[in-house]
DNA sequence: CGCTAGCACTCCGATAGCACGACTGCCAGA
DNA sequence: TCTGGCAGTCGTGCTATCGGAGTGCTAGCG
């Protein structure tokens, strides 16, 4: 990315904060008039501009059209030009604020960032539920259903719970289910799936079957537990002028519904927010999008990922913080409420 | 509603037929080239179209164009000209399989019914998960997770897992919350929530804190336990021509994000399907939807919703088999998962 | 040498006019 | 009671036109 002079790089910065409020390609004099302490010509402007063209951070849509950024222009303001973007003391307040009134409950805390990612950006927000890395056991039941049928109810180290009914090979008494609980039990306590692995050689050939079934409720294997994207805002979105018209709208729509699309998009390190602009050339679909996210959680114990998802006019500065102070916030509810004292 | 004519009906018959197939308006002379059985000439058919329209049964977009159905005709199509409308042997054997190679799920049923729906009506599907009518506990957890915090892990009969975690008003040990959850399993094992509440005078004062958790959980009350409502298939409906201006399109999507709209909308005795055409006067957000759905379950025990969403140009006859028949599976589900011999 | 003023040029978008085709409504006659 | 035919209506697609917005270029100025 060759170097701007300053000139340019102001210009190209007002260029795309005007066109990200107005969603108007912008041109010299509408610039002009719009900061008037600009002390140059139109015409000055209307040649810087024609340079930022020819280095791929502007286009046109037609001749006689006014100036719109490309990916790479949105790229050079989010990385080069945007300032602070922390949010004010005010709204971190706001924010909080909402955070602590709700109860002590992943899936409420999932559905209040969506809604305040939502409500502040006016884009759809997506978000994850943490996936535990490594789970490790803390309690088992088996509960006989019918005569060839159990719930395994397993509660992980932090609190997590996941159910499964399972069909057994033959017919087993409720007595024999809740004992073979209790023994593996206190033989699993506090494992890894890894752990008990090691240990699987040890067992009848009916408790490999109940622990096979364990092991793939613990595996994060897509497959055998579906990660949940929770979302909210479609509707803001497609408001936006580009979703116009209902081809774009579609390829958005399509887009959320692939349950493998965004687990592949959303992987990031913890901690810092990420930009895709335009889909980056790898994600046609989200040609006209952009994704601000973050991983959160805490690394090499239970992540998620969580962002918000808008035409790729949007607003970077205001994104960012609110996207980077909400991660923060729900890692914390996951430190909190996962690694107990 | 008055009564047609039997050559009325035909034709109202032939009109909506044609139009849910080709979504342009029907005019007199197309009629007859589609159905060159027909005895009568265009005349006679623009005669009777007028009749038709005088009724209500029919609408002009303008003058010189073609006749298309209002929503009192569909409603009348619906109710007296569908004939059968069963699936054939073939369908249901296709559907029927796909059930039957998934897990013993309830989440899983669910992601099928909704893709079966969606895959062969083109339309959105909607599905609540089952609740239970007066969920009977069968297991209670508490498990210590911080000096004042636990989780409460409830099994219901039939299978159906909860959990939340609680603030405790006091730090409280782990030996007796365990304690705790014993005593309290055998004295509620199998009661209902009117059950527990009526011994609630028994308890201490702690006790009786817990016992309120376990009651709020139990509870069907909206705000305590909202209830997810799983869709599929957005993407197919929104290629609809209907649904080309985005005005229409965005009214469908935010109503579908309203979490309290359709479970308002989804209230039918079971059994039965159900279509409400247009939103039938009552939700402007659906008035170019019709959505067709049943009730699935066991009544009196727990019960869910499954539907599809569509344009009201909807192929009611394949929607309504599918959907009964899907209602049907779902309801076999419930009665073999849940009511266990 | 960089900046500016001015001008020619391009292109979009809105508007109007026109011919065409699809359909209705109606009437007279079988 | 039905039908054939005809006049009338209205949307669609095509074309031409016009104004406006904005660019690119060039000559001239500091």
């Amino acid at each position: 990315m060759s170097e701007l002079s300053s000139r340019q790089q102001t210009i190209l910065g007002l260029v795309v904060k005007l066109y990200i409020a107005t969603a108007q390609p912008v041109g010299s004099r509408t610039l002009l008039e719009n900061h008037l302490d600009l002390q140059v010509s139109s015409a000055t402007i209307r040649n810087e501009m024609a340079a930022l063209e020819d280095l791929g951070y502007l286009t046109h849509p037609h001749t006689s059209a006014g100036r719109m950024p490309t990916d790479k222009g949105y790229r050079y303001f989010v990385e080069r030009l945007l300032g602070d973007i922390e949010l004010s003391a005010a709204e971190r307040n706001t924010i909080r604020h909402q955070f602590h009134q709700a109860r002590l409950e992943m899936s409420q805390w999932m559905r209040l960032a969506a809604a305040v990612l939502t409500r502040s950006l006016r884009g759809a927000a997506l978000i994850t539920a943490p996936r535990m890395d490594k789970p490790r056991l803390r309690q088992l039941s088996l509960l006989s259903t019918q005569a060839q049928r159990a719930l395994m109810v397993v509660v992980f180290q932090g609190g997590n719970v996941l159910n499964r009914s399972l069909t057994l090979s033959e017919p087993t008494s409720p007595e024999l289910l809740i004992q073979l609980a209790n023994k593996r039990n206190f033989a699993f306590e506090n494992l890894d799936a890894d752990a008990i692995r090691r240990k699987i050689s040890d067992f009848t050939d009916f408790e490999r079957e109940i622990v096979q079934h364990l092991l793939s409720l613990m595996s994060s294997d897509a497959d055998a537990n579906p990660q949940q994207i929770f979302h909210d805002g479609l509707s803001e979105v497609l408001q936006e002028p580009e979703f116009e018209r209902s081809s774009e709208a579609n390829a958005l729509v399509s887009a959320l519904e692939q349950p493998s699309f965004l687990t592949d998009v959303l992987d990031a390190p913890i901690g810092t927010v990420q930009v895709v602009i335009g889909g980056e050339g790898r994600w046609q679909e989200l040609s006209a999008c952009s994704l601000v996210f973050a991983k959160y959680g805490v690394e090499g114990f239970a992540t998620g990922a969580l962002g918000v998802l808008g035409p790729t006019r949007m607003p970077y500065a205001r994104a960012i913080g609110t996207v980077r102070y909400v991660a923060d916030l729900m890692s914390d509810m996951v430190s909190d409420l996962y690694i107990h004292e």
